[in-house]
RNA sequence: GGCAGAUUGCCCGAGCGGCCAAUGGGAGCGGACUGUAAAUCCGUCGGCUUACGCCUUCGAAGGUUCGAAUCCUUCAUCUGCCA
């Protein structure tokens, strides 16, 4: 039986943006299981959207029939990879491996670890940390020649600025993993995002040069707003997959207000629907797009991957109870709580009760006091739908609704709830 | 090592002794319009304070002055020219 090529779908679905000879990487797909790569550098305690790509992406190739290796960056994430932005600051050796081992077990419930194309997790420091300088400048550093390392974007951007030494360096590193793991293990494929690029090719040169061996690359594309600026970067940081740092409510929230043109792009890209499921929801999206299908759709599938359906349905409710329509009081007590836990909530004593201006800063709807008047002053604080008009008012008891809520807003999506405790 | 220039709020960028919390743009935030969309328009945009006002900010530390982001000194970093 011949399967379709899982080629075509990666193709489709719009995450192949670079690569080297397509022909021969359909080729190798069609002729058996795969050995591929995927490398995470654990630059921040939680994984986020730009990595839930490359996750999402080996999970396709996995269910293909290829076999994973994911492969956490111990090593390079003592390095840094060099980014526009400038020289990174250094983090300790104990950071990195807490980090190391945050991000394998955000990476794990995504891969499937038995069976005849098992994946596995492998740390980049297992094999580089005893490496000598020696043997690494002998067998790795004679196959990088500079003057090709420094025709790289990201390299010539920095040189007016400066770059370490370390930094530069890094590409050395990135394609090792590479070599190592097609010696060790036979793994001809490595992908990543679009600025991995350079240390991509990086590793397939080195193994063609050190191993004379033929391996294969492709990049997924960056991820931007219609306007090209970079997704999560806005309000408050990335989009984290780690519930500690942003709440599934608020990481179905963010999917749910993906932007129109948006939304088939993402829709391919972030869920497993299938292509029939996606091009219905395109349609829908372009005939009534005040229907939001796919929005609902894309957030209700992703956090569905990232959270699990439990905590989905809760973030679903949620925004359905608060966004519904409709009078928020006559919502049932239980329901309208619920939905405010989720939303974020704070306590507070009936008889302890600060005026709106605190209970914006408190609920963290506000920066500060004066962001909280100002916010007032603007006709954009509400309390349980109205708008406060006055900064000093303070609630009171004929304010509670539900049962012992008091719902806060500001502008038309931050809301929060006061528990009357 | 020598000479010249730079360093401003989240980012870019004016200011060059008082009228500077500091022009303008972008981002952010709020409002109007919608569909918890985009675009557009309007407002807002250091902190504390009901307010008068107070406090912190213009690379760092000192100094001159009634008064400094603006002048002087030293230090740090970057850029260019000369060794």
């Amino acid at each position: 039986m011949s399967s379709p090529n899982i080629l075509d779908d990666l193709e489709w679905r719009g995450l192949i943006a670079h690569s080297t000879d397509l022909d021969a990487l359909r080729q190798a797909f069609d002729e058996g299981s795969v050995r591929f790569y995927v490398g995470f550098d654990p630059t921040a305690p939680s994984l986020h959207m730009g990595n839930l790509v490359q996750i999402l992406t080996a999970k396709r190739l996995q269910e293909a029939g290829h076999t994973p290796f994911a492969l956490v960056g111990g090593a390079t994430g003592m390095i840094g990879d060099p980014r526009d932005s400038g020289e990174r600051t250094l983090n300790s050796l104990d950071t990195v491996k807490d980090w190391v081992e945050r991000v394998r077990s955000q990476i794990e419930p995504f891969l499937n670890f038995a069976g005849d194309n098992a994946a596995t997790m492998v740390n980049n420091y297992d094999w580089t940390a005893s490496l000598s300088t020696i043997d690494f400048l002998r067998d790795v550093g004679k196959h990088f020649p500079v003057n090709r390392m420094l025709a790289r974007d990201v390299v010539k951007s920095r040189l007016e600025d400066g770059i370490s030494y370390t930094e530069f360096s890094y590409v050395l590193l990135q394609s090792m993993d590479f070599l190592n793991l097609y010696r060790d293990h036979q793994v001809t494929l490595q992908f990543g995002g679009s600025d991995q690029w350079g240390n991509l090719t990086g590793g397939v040169e080195l193994i063609r040069r050190a191993a004379q061996g033929k391996a294969h690359a492709f990049a997924t594309p960056l991820i931007t707003k219609t306007d090209g600026t970079k997704y999560g970067k806005t309000e408050g940081g990335a989009l984290w997959l780690d519930p500690e740092m942003m709440s599934p409510y608020a990481f179905h929230q963010f999917w749910l207000n993906v932007e129109d043109e948006k939304v088939v792009e993402l829709l391919k890209i972030f869920t497993f629907l299938s292509r029939d499921e996606i091009e219905d929801l395109a349609a829908q999206t372009a005939d009534k797009p005040f229907l939001r299908a796919g929005q609902k759709a894309l957030a209700d599938h992703v956090t569905g991957l990232v959270h699990g359906v439990k905590e989905t349905e809760a973030a679903k409710r949620a925004a359905e109870a608060l966004f519904g329509g409709g009078e928020l009081t006559n919502l049932p007590p239980s329901t309208l709580g619920a939905a405010l836990r989720e939303a974020g909530s704070i306590k507070v004593a009936l008889d302890a009760l600060p005026s709106v201006v605190d209970l914006l800063v408190d609920a963290g709807l506000a920066k500060s006091k004066g962001d909280a008047r100002r916010t007032i002053t603007e006709g954009g604080a509400y309390l349980n739908n109205a708008r406060v008009e006055d900064p000093e008012y303070v609630p009171t008891a004929t304010d509670v609704v539900a049962g012992g809520w008091l719902v806060l807003r500001r502008g038309k999506k931050k809301l929060a709830g006061v528990e009357i405790a």
